[in-house]
DNA sequence: TGTTCATGG
DNA sequence: TATCCATGAACA
């Protein structure tokens, strides 16, 4: 594809967004004001709480003046110099960190109330932004085209992708304030795996393709390396555990351009959360023996940290040596090009120019032309939906997914049209996609808060 | 204005 | 060489 249609591609986007700008999307600013009342509330009790411990009197001390929990230039002189404690992590600049992941592994009562009231502060901030952008009792956020580096979209005003989601509690308290259209339902197709599959039509390894195009689970069998499973069960919770670790914790982080040791010691952490036990995280030292997994890597020769950092070094090296090597030859050849000419092309006719590092010049062609794939969805369906005057709208895109305020009369033969533009109409369009692509539903009942969206479980037939 | 934190893909 | 891309709030 050349610079033209990478210019059309652009400039029907900005239009069929800028049609899902203008429906937007329901906001019960009621609630709003209700919730804000109440996480205030909250709030105000945390902090009084916090203000009654010793904790928090020695830190005024310390700090001479009213301590500011929100500061975390303040936090971190209290706890790393004042109280001596060791950064169980280090900042980019190299500070001691005051984030989540520290504050817990700092295992401090008074640090786990200041994480809850951070937990609320953050729940109000996506309130107070809703009812600030509201007009009516409706939101319009923005779909831009123009400023993200990879040619990616992003939002704001307010931001329509980075609402909660994996928090349960914060993801029904942030979306419980969203609605369709009176007597419409919320609807969300989005392409599953799809920047993997991006990938794949770039760097042809035919290992990957195998995966992709016969649906065996990459992930499953990568969970099965690291932690050497007979074989992985997808109904024992403890395996569909670490394999959700597996794909977070190592199989996106490697393709993003990670190393082992981040990955052993994200998995090693990862650890804390599932029943087995969290021995690996304190640093060496012998594994506790009463913890079922714990005892069963002991049973194959990993004793502790530094054995299970060994261990996914080598499974690392197995990964780009053997099992994706024509990937990872693709990704040597790709890094030199970049080197010589100093720029990178995207399989959409897009040019990405620049000082760029290795992981750059290899990620930035992948994530934007994938998400090219779904604006290219967005426009034929915005087209269809248009010219036809259904009533169902498009009213969002989260990089690989739509979000569609639906009317109930048209919901499946909607998921139909969806269901031939995303996987038979684009890979037709587009020579270079070489995967075949799979589209996911997710719905609500009619009138339902977008708080309650649930799977649709088969959408063979309609 | 740059840094850190938290949220999403 | 060492995790890619964003927005937004708060602080210094």
């Amino acid at each position: 594809m050349n610079q033209i249609e990478a210019y059309n591609l652009l400039h029907q986007g900005a239009l069929a967004l800028s049609r899902a700008e203008e429906a937007g999307i329901r906001v019960d600013v009621d609630y709003l004001e209700r919730k804000i009342k109440h996480l205030a509330r909250q709030m105000e009790y945390y902090e009084r709480k916090f203000k009654e411990s010793k904790f928090y009197s020695r830190w005024e001390k310390f700090q001479g003046d009213e301590p500011n929990p929100n500061s975390t230039v303040q936090l971190r002189e209290y706890l790393y110099t004042e109280l001596g404690k060791k950064p169980p992590k280090e900042t980019e600049k190299g500070f001691g960190s005051v984030d989540k992941e520290s504050l817990t592994e700092l295992n401090i009562s008074e640090l786990n109330m200041l994480l809850e009231s951070r937990k609320l502060k953050k729940n109000m901030d996506y309130l107070l932004g809703f009812q600030r952008e509201a007009i009516d009792g409706w939101l319009h956020p923005n779909f831009n085209l123009h400023l993200v580096k990879t040619y990616r979209s992003s939002s704001d005003h307010p931001n329509f992708q980075n609402i909660p989601k994996r928090d349960k509690e914060a993801m029904k308290l942030t979306r419980r304030a969203l609605f369709p259209r009176p007597g419409h339902q919320i609807l969300e197709v989005d392409y599953s795996g799809l920047e993997v599959r991006i990938a794949a039509c770039y760097h042809k390894d035919p290992t990957m393709i195998k995966y992709l195009k016969e649906g065996f689970d990459m992930h499953g069998d990568m969970a099965v390396q690291l932690f050497k499973l007979d074989k992985y069960d997808s109904s024992n919770a403890n395996h569909a555990y670490l394999r959700a670790a597996t794909k977070n914790g190592f199989v996106f982080p490697q393709f993003y351009g990670d190393y082992f040791g981040n990955c052993a010691k994200y998995l090693a952490c990862d650890w804390g959360k599932l029943p087995s036990g969290n021995f690996l995280y304190s640093q060496g030292v012998d594994v506790e023996p009463d913890r079922s997994l714990a005892k069963h890597l002991v049973g194959k020769g990993i004793r502790n940290y530094k054995d299970f950092t060994e261990h996914v070094k080598a499974i690392e090296e197995d990964f780009w040596g053997k099992r994706f090597r024509v990937y990872a030859r693709w990704k040597e050849r790709w890094w030199h090009d970049y080197q010589k000419k100093g720029y990178v092309d995207l399989y959409t006719g897009f040019r990405c120019r620049g000082m760029m590092g290795k992981n750059d010049a290899i990620n930035y062609p992948i994530q934007g032309a994938a998400f090219h794939c779904l604006l290219w969805s967005l426009i034929q369906l915005d087209y269809f939906l248009y010219t036809y005057k259904w009533r169902s709208r498009i009213i969002g895109q989260i990089h690989d997914s739509i979000v569609l305020d639906v009317h109930p009369d048209e919901f499946f033969s909607l998921i139909a049209h969806i269901k031939k533009i995303t996987t038979e109409d684009l890979p037709k369009a587009w020579d270079w996609i070489i995967i075949p692509l799979e589209v996911d539903f997710e719905y609500c009942e009619v009138d339902a808060p977008w708080s309650e969206k649930k799977e649709l479980e088969s959408t063979n037939g309609v």
